[in-house]
RNA sequence: GCCCAAAUAGUUUAGUGGUAAAACAAGCCCUUGGUAAGGGCUAGAGUGUGGGUCCGAUUCCCACUUUGGGCUCCA
């Protein structure tokens, strides 16, 4: 089914389900109701009522009995006025006809019978005998309008499919993303807990864990060589005056820890590294000759997230965040944004990650309170980025108001398993900084000139990023990733000696290998392995011995036979070499 | 922070207005095995926390905490 029908299906499905809420809840009122990716949703200010998931199967079967009499939507024609008396009841409809109005578009009601909407979107032609297939699948709150400060209603998400068939996959597939799900895989694999004692969105990453944080920034440190980039170190905490200068206490403030006092002076858990690395580049003297000096750090910072707004590891409260600056100077602007535009695809390469796309972040000049004021340069920032991008042969979409207060990016999106989109590499054009805090450098004729920066998040965060991995691999990460490379399984425990020794052959050639010495069955030491997810099984036994080799087995069942065992070393170390 | 829901051994779950059951994991024993679970025994929770109702609460009610799905916000 084309895109524009499927919408129209599971609009139509969303009156439907505003008809039997109607009908069950006296009193409530539907306000908007449009088709989303994958189904749809329609929000209700239900008033005395409160709906819950257990009261699916009571509205389905309402809405099963109103879909006979469904037909055919009729259409009309109304001018403001008809529109604010015939929905005198619904203050919603009242406020979105009364701005439709004023935008010049045309009012329209639709009904399909019985249930006179205010509408204009699509909707199917025979809604009795196509909107059969439908479920509904969660309820949430949602501010009208978006907005915080509205009210909040009620939103009922659910799907509809044009056969029993799609809407069935459909079901399947999110049960398959469940599993996928990095919080259950990070609980199985061992990967990562958070304790309550320590405290929400503070994700404590155990040794199996770290083994591929470690080798995320392993990765990124050898890149980051070879393109030029220096690291640096700085603290976790300082001093609540510098971000004042900086504008972040006034952009940033609502994130930021709570201010602490040291010898009466103020200090703050650092929200973001960049005033730690401009400190750096002030603290001496800068020529020209110096530029671009790309200072890299994965820094963890604090960020006072709201309690709902926090999510495994997607979304925490101290995040790593694998940072550079590149102070540098405005003619530097393109080429240097090319460098990590390249650093970025041979990244998301490495974690065979294809599935991203690029959201140009630009400016709201709307929004006066979030950024800084100063057109031209706002408008001088977002044409280089958008020309970047266009150089670059970025497919990109363009989201306003979705820059930082200091300037436009250029973000990397990709999907976690239940195709909520986040926010991984960004690259971020600072045109005002270098001025603000009077950073400088001496260019050819003696003259001092402000730099330019860019910050660069190259995954964004080393926790997201493990989540995304995780779920994007499923728990079955690639060998050069994988907390344990090869298991050693031997037969029985007569066969533990020779399998210690294969074990520390392996381990001396910097392999991640384990031994199962467990008094139990081979069938159940693979079982095991399995789901532990480990590349490689070695099982040792007599023939084995007999023939100086060991068996391998891939964790996805495949028998790989008799080898030698430096042979078996060699083929790993060649894996991993070349894994990007 | 807001809306809706959930919370029972390490994990995944069952269950009841009369102080809790199982599987896996753990420990011990038997078995000494050939490509996704060999068998037995033992120990382990007083049911997220705090109140309330009741003769009696893990079960019902309230608050809080944490988790999950959303909204807002965001790396």
């Amino acid at each position: 089914m084309e895109k524009n029908n499927l919408d129209n299906l599971r609009h139509s499905c969303a009156h439907l389900l505003a008809h039997a809420v109607k009908q069950l809840y006296p009193g409530a009122l539907n306000a908007i109701g449009p088709a989303i990716e994958n189904g749809f949703y329609q929000d209700f200010d239900l008033g005395k009522w409160s709906i819950s998931e257990e009261d699916f199967p009571k509205i389905e079967a309402k809405m099963r009995t109103i879909l006979p009499t469904w037909q055919k939507f009729s259409f009309k024609e109304v001018t403001l006025e008809e529109a604010k008396k015939l929905f005198k009841d619904n203050k919603y409809k009242v406020e979105m006809a009364t701005e439709f109005a004023k935008q010049g578009k045309k009012l329209q009601t639709n009904d399909p019978g019985d249930f006179l909407d205010l509408c204009k979107m699509g909707h199917v032609e025979n809604p009795a005998k196509e909107l059969l297939h439908f479920k509904l699948l969660s309820v949430a709150g949602a501010y009208w309008r978006g907005d915080e400060k509205n009210k909040m209603l009620t939103r009922i998400y659910g799907t509809v499919f044009p056969t029993k068939e799609e809407l069935e996959n459909h079901l399947k597939m999110l049960e398959e993303a469940k599993k996928r799900d990095h919080r259950k895989l990070g609980k199985e694999l061992d990967l990562f807990v958070i304790s309550e004692n320590i405290g929400k969105g503070l994700p404590l990453i155990t040794p199996k864990g770290n083994i591929i944080r470690k080798q995320i920034l392993d990765y990124e440190y050898e890149l980051e060589k070879k393109s030029g980039f220096q690291q640096v170190f700085t603290p976790h905490i300082a001093r609540s005056e510098m971000y004042k200068k900086t504008g972040h206490w006034q952009h940033y403030r609502d994130v930021m820890y709570a201010p602490f006092g040291i010898d009466g002076e103020e200090y703050v858990l650092k929200p973001m590294n960049c005033p730690h690395h401009y400190m750096i580049y002030a603290a001496r003297p800068r020529s020209y000759k110096d530029l671009p000096m790309r200072l890299s750090e994965p820094g963890t910072c604090y960020r006072f997230e709201k309690t709902g707004e926090l999510a495994g590891l997607l979304r925490v409260r101290a995040l790593s965040i694998d940072d550079s600056h590149i102070l540098m100077r405005e003619s530097q602007i393109e080429s240097e944004f090319k460098l990590c535009i390249e650093m970025v695809k041979k990244m998301f390469k490495a974690f065979s990650l294809n599935n991203f796309y690029v959201r140009l972040s630009l400016v709201d000049p709307s929004d006066a309170v979030k950024y800084i004021a100063d057109a031209a340069t706002w408008k001088k920032a977002g044409e280089k980025l958008e020309k970047i991008v266009k150089d670059n042969k970025l497919k990109y979409i363009i989201a306003k108001g979705e820059a930082s207060f200091y300037g436009p990016k250029i973000d990397f999106m990709v999907k976690d398993s239940l195709g909520r989109e986040w926010q991984m590499s960004t690259l971020q054009l600072d045109l005002f900084m270098g001025k603000k805090l009077n950073l400088t450098y001496i260019n050819e004729e003696g003259k001092e000139e402000h730099p330019v920066i860019l910050h660069r998040g190259l995954t964004g965060s080393l926790e997201r990023t493990m989540a995304i991995l995780i779920e994007h691999f499923a728990g079955a990460f690639p060998l050069w990733l994988s907390p344990v490379q090869v298991i050693v399984l031997p037969i029985s425990e007569k066969f533990l000696e020779p399998a210690q020794k294969i074990k520390e052959e392996l381990a001396k050639n910097n392999i991640r290998v384990e031994l199962n010495a467990d008094n139990k069955s081979l069938g159940g030491k693979i079982r095991e392995s399995t789901l532990q997810k480990i590349p490689y099984m070695v099982i040792i036994g007599e023939k084995e011995l007999k023939s100086n080799s060991i068996s391998v087995r891939k964790r996805e069942g495949k028998d790989l036979g008799s080898i030698e065992i430096n042979k078996f070393i060699n083929q790993l170390k060649s894996q991993i070499e070349n894994f990007s």
